[in-house]
DNA sequence: AGGAGAAACACAATCGATTGCATGCCGTTT
DNA sequence: AAACGGCATGCAATCGATTGTGTTTCTCCT
């Protein structure tokens, strides 16, 4: 009985309501100057046709698609994955499709994605930017154009733009403090890119709590990788290590280098935490795994991500100006583990900042 | 001096050009009939002017967009997050979008995100199953509409359909058989929901190890969870310990559980892999983080994304019939570890089946 | 009673690219 | 010289929904 082939469309309603397809339209869309009788007896038929809108007819013609792009490094990461399916749960909520691309962390590749991102008109865009990136002209394609962009987690060193983040310093602040209050002296840091804000920002809250506790500022302990893998991590902890005054803490700015600063460490024979604190950034799973188990700075990922989503719906919609700026910070948790216990706490130790939502300016 | 508000369109080049805009288009796509010189000028031109085609026009014209779908459990876990991207990859490489929706494993939501899907006028699907489906008929709405359908990994028990997996059955049948290599001679499995294949064919594949080694096969010890997180492993792991007649080895169907199985008995303090040599499955990171290191069966996650595109790719350029039905399998590995490395081999133990595509029927 | 105004709907243009069907022109064949 | 065929291009319809601008028909008010 029912035709497989083709989609009913609204003209399909019309004929058979005998109005005008313009009506349809405007019954469905709940348009005020058209009559509720009539609404309803559209609204019934359309279900009972099983009557799906083309969006894509509906995107050609008000030039808006109901699409948010999401631009990342890496979508195989613990936190980028997280983030990403965060971002997909409150974009479905609100009938947005999600499209994702990946920058593999390198400008160029950044560059031409987004020009397909646009191509495909995106109403809207969340980006965590590659390392590489420290210039951000690119994406005035899409602000000039009124198009949304809210950056997450790796965000530009600018004014003037709409972000999602933590408050990276205070966050890295707490840890350091946290390896200071179990005692440690001398406390190295392995950071990453220091045009990434986030790294740079970690840099100086570890800084900031060194000084604020009289210890000493090392530079030659504080050390950084263009990307910090697992290598790196392991490069950066022999090369601590093996200086005539080693460290006995470490604040990484991940969690993959903290492991293997960790596994290193056990491998020469360095007690943890006992001789050697350490403590990581993101809570990734592998915290709990590594044995001793791994310290670290908790993110709200999938939050971040629906977060993102609700400042990009919130711009579409004009309740967020989009020229102008804002910036929503979530908090964070000091996670105490094992690798960073010397008292046995086993707690939890609660950075009192609690989400805050302001405008700038 | 350029038009920022609005963009080129063929209309602006053809005018430019005095030609009609039925030339422009067809001579961007390279039809036949128009004449080089005309091409040159047109592409030319089109540069210039910075044009970008309208792809939701041409989508609306053509009804087919140039994305692809992807319908997964979960976006943030290992295995699929890599999978998603090898499918973002190979997608861009063609030209192709990749709109992401999650299943959460619950097949009511499965079905509302395909629909939604199919709203969006995806040109190809690609899907993981959730744990909960049983029935494939919300599937129909594509392969009725001659959309091409890959699924991947988690697929469905149903012949006529295109997959990318691993030979489940095989991969196993190695690994338990690792094991009893090994000197296991009472081995439990963990496995997951029966209703997914991947799950009844590793069983099956540990079943047959057992039968070929003449080694008891006892229900008792054959357990499965509806999901296979960690505090399940753990469960199960307790559960197996705690009989009077406790396994020498235990096969897990997923990594999270064998960690899980790890923790378990460390803390019993039996001796791994002296008195419980274990094996995972999936070859996630943790892997490598746990002590002892997990071995387990190596995917190639990003690898099936990737094919699974390709095959898409193939079934809308006609190389492959949409009504046929296809099979691609990718080869696995048995990585050995420390969990289950009693001869200290750390060695890699490769299944020697290649990547074969077959064409079924 | 005359007109203002609103309620309810129809008409037709529009978004930008695609494509079947002409059309004009030139060269070649018979 | 008529006819045919192919090359290069133009014309106009089309995809499905949206929306500015009419056009009715009523109601209400002075």
């Amino acid at each position: 009985m029912k035709d497989k082939k083709k989609g009913v469309t609204i003209y399909d309603l019309a004929q058979e309501l005998n109005v005008s397809p313009s009506t349809v339209s405007r019954a469905l869309n709940d348009h005020h100057s058209i009559g509720e009788n009539t609404k309803r007896a559209v609204k019934q038929l359309a279900k009972k046709r099983g009557y799906r809108p083309n969006t894509i007819a509906s995107s050609l013609r008000t030039n808006r698609s109901k699409s948010i792009g999401v631009m990342v490094s890496w979508i195989n990461r613990p936190f980028i994955s997280s983030l990403i399916s965060g971002v997909e749960e409150a974009a479905r909520a609100s009938g947005h499709r999600v499209i994702i691309s990946q920058s593999h962390d390198k400008t160029e590749l950044e560059k031409e994605n987004l020009q397909a991102l646009y191509d495909s008109r995106i109403s809207s865009l969340i980006v965590s930017l590659a390392m590489e990136t420290v210039d951000y002209e690119h994406f005035d394609l899409f602000t000039d154009n009124g198009i949304p962009v809210v950056f997450v987690d790796r965000i530009p060193r600018k004014k003037g733009i709409h972000k999602v983040n933590i408050n990276n310093f205070n966050a890295a602040f707490e840890a350091t403090e946290h390896l200071i209050e179990q005692g440690c002296t001398r406390i190295a840091h392995f950071g990453g890119a220091r045009t990434q804000t986030i790294y740079e920002d970690r840099r100086l809250g570890y800084i900031g709590a060194l000084k604020k506790n009289n210890l000493d500022v090392d530079e030659a302990i504080i050390l950084q990788a263009s990307s910090l893998h697992a290598e790196e991590g392991l490069r950066l902890t022999e090369q601590v290590l093996d200086m005539p005054h080693p460290p006995n803490g470490i604040f990484c700015a991940n969690d993959t280098a903290a492991v293997s600063a960790i596994r290193c460490a056990k491998q020469r024979g360095i007690k943890i935490p006992e001789d050697l604190a350490i403590i990581g950034f993101n809570n990734d799973p592998i915290c709990e795994i590594i044995d001793p188990q791994l310290s670290s700075v908790d993110h709200p990922a999938a939050e971040m991500g629906m977060t993102a989503v609700q400042q990009a719906l919130a711009m579409l919609d004009g309740r967020v100006a989009t020229e102008a700026s804002s910036m929503v910070t979530l908090s964070t948790k000091v996670i105490v583990r094992a690798s960073s216990d010397r008292q046995k706490l086993q707690s939890r130790k609660v950075a009192e900042e609690s989400a805050v939502i302001r405008t700038e300016e």
